[in-house]
DNA sequence: TTGTAATCGAGACGGTACGTCATGTCTTGCG
DNA sequence: CGCAAGACATGACGTACCGTCTCGATTACAA
């Protein structure tokens, strides 16, 4: 989901990097977080690759915290004294993996040729989200989202927010290149193409291939009214 | 979801809550499903309201067997017998509620307008997305599907497939009336429009409106291209 | 303790013996006890037995009701729906071992002569506290019965009652044989015999052997003051 | 029980409660005891007596190490870097209550009448174990003792030794005035005497009564067997 | 009309996981 | 260095549910 887009910013090399700084737990806490300076790095690290490692294997469903805690070696009341919910665990582990999140922000690629960049981009998200290393992972952060308020909101800002401002962002250089309408809604033009898709995904309503992105853009990009000339 | 073009549908006057025919479970039943003519059709439907009921009451994450069991009055052993999962359970729960989903077919409105008719239905969805009865049900079988392939198809079939055939169908309507383009891929119309406010609600990604809808209403089918005359 | 008794008793041959009726739990149970008529009976013996044997292998502070249910192939909520303390359990497990406690009720040996029946009983009594087999759980059972009043109350009445009854009959004998004093209190009498030997066992005051017990006979029956004559 | 004769004993006045020298750690400590130059008398006093007032509160099985640190503002370790266990905490916590059981040694009031000093001095054993301050304390002592043979074997030295030494000497100077047989075997008398009466309280085997220490004296004094002579 | 066979409510069972508490060890920073 | 504070791995607590099972008691079909 995020992934993609910075996978295909040129800017950025490669997935794997340093987490830069975010320590502490994502929502906030049941208990005011303890002092947060004797907290056990490694302990934190292996719990959040543990978390991801099962969701791939067992999935959402069979996930448990003992589970977790068994598998990165270390008490469960390590986790919870971090972390308020299980979510909240799922979710920091997709910060992480998106290293930190909260490097500098995504961007997405802009060569000029809005419909061409979109192909290119929706491409790739349809590959992650086919992926089966990320399937199942992003499926559990998905359900918890839709089952937590707070979740969500903490998604909304820290995951989904920069994403979006990036799909934004594209939109809105295309709309100075004059590819775009000027009265176009920006958020609702973001939210029209990976609407779909997302949902595709998420339902299984349909098969999701690179054929059905471009059928998604091609739509969106030309409305659904007849257009008055040729083409 | 569904509810909504139903109620909006002129020739259905009321929510009749009886079932009419679906008896067995909704998937591949675990063992060769029972004779099916002992069942006690009273427990069944103790069964499903209780699910229903506890849906909204304690959420999805605390919805239990025991617990659906106990509300029902109703032996545990009653629900295994007869459905395969707990998803399987919610599942049909909607499945009455939307008094079998397989009465005759749901229709959109068709007024003529298809701007207006679209305006209606989706401010009826906005509604019942946002109506505390069946919030936390919808996300409860949206989070169920979103994790269990054979239900996700289930549910493709038996309760989004009548409905998004509507959908189609009213946009046919208006490509015959010269509202839509003639070479406009229908299905992704239809995703283009429902998806977004799906995605809204289920993601919390933002408000949800009756503003919103219009926007995407308004998007969709003038596109994102700029267009040649004046409008 | 109770099972020196039984043993010397000429018409008891064997220790090993089928637990008669008893069934429910000891104590007042904390819900209503449930219906009992289904209630597994292998289970329930495999839990006494498992505790009994983990009481001498682990000893008291490291029995575990998790290690008993383990022990016994049994799931924790099989003891917990059955007996409302860990001691219930440790003296149920006594009272099993005492093959019911229930048969027919114990009795002292009776030669005529007080002072031999009396060494006998105690020397037996001594070999039996100074068993490894018993030490232990009798040591935990001691403990459980000083901390838990309601315990110790079905102690005394269901395992220690039906004993000190013997121990008074055989004293009333010699009283009408006249080796005892008429005014002598049998209550008293039995305590200040057995009293001395139980605290040495139990806070191992002093060395407890069959020596010491003959001390104690000797002193008890000719008491502390002068005897008039020359004895 | 001990705490009890120091009371009658007349040279004493009050029941001061500065330990007067006691340091170490009651057994073996695991680690060669620490400097003990540097140990923090405070923190030691304020552990011993949050020990005694929660053993007085939540009885011995709730007692627990992280409990009396927090009572006493101490840190865990303090408490695991001077004390090798629980019980040797409550050991010494009695210790402390004792005057440091080190003082000049207890003695038994001796009025001349060995009888009346029996009588006075367990009618006021009597109302220190039945005191609800001194009950439940000295039950988890007693406790620890029966399951620990090295505490056991200290409290034998340190706190039961000088009081059992005051009994006897009681005995051997009714002894000498020709109030005891002279063949008597002190040590069992003084178990005899006692030995029933804590008997019944650790077991609560029946009512701890003045009446009954008056009949297990009488009994006792008198033993079992037929006077020749009246009386 | 009467078996006879399956369903039903009930709930015991062997389990897994929950979220909490205590253990005994350890590390950190203050005095 | 002792100390308070408290994180940590460990493991037990007592509870909630899981999915399977067994028990009478209905209940409806076939004889």
């Amino acid at each position: 989901m995020w992934e993609t887009v910075r996978e295909l910013a040129p800017q950025r090399k490669t997935r794997r990097s340093v987490l830069t700084g975010n320590v502490g737990p994502v929502t906030t806490p049941h208990r005011p977080t303890p002092s947060a300076t004797r907290r056990n790095e490694a302990s934190r690290r292996a719990i959040l690759a543990a978390a991801f490692d099962l969701l791939q294997e067992v999935g959402y469903a069979k996930l448990s915290i003992e589970g977790i805690a068994a598998r990165a070696g270390v008490g469960k009341q390590t986790i919870y004294r971090w972390w308020p919910s299980k979510g909240a665990v799922i979710f920091d582990a997709f910060l992480m993996l998106s290293e930190g999140g909260e490097g500098e922000p995504p961007t997405l690629p802009d060569s000029g040729d809005l419909e061409a960049d979109l192909t290119a981009v929706l491409h790739a998200t349809v590959a992650e989200l086919t992926d089966p290393r990320y399937d199942r992972p992003m499926r559990a952060l998905a359900t918890e989202i839709a089952n937590d308020p707070e979740l969500a909101a903490a998604y909304s800002q820290r995951l989904d927010g920069p994403m979006k401002e990036a799909k934004r962002q594209r939109l809105a250089s295309a709309q100075r290149a004059g590819q775009l309408a000027e009265d176009v809604d920006l958020d609702v033009a973001v939210e029209m193409i990976w609407g779909p898709v997302l949902n595709r995904w998420l339902q299984r309503s349909g098969p999701l291939t690179a054929e059905y992105t471009d059928r998604v853009i091609t739509t969106a990009l030309n409305g659904l009214r007849p257009r008055p000339s040729g083409r």
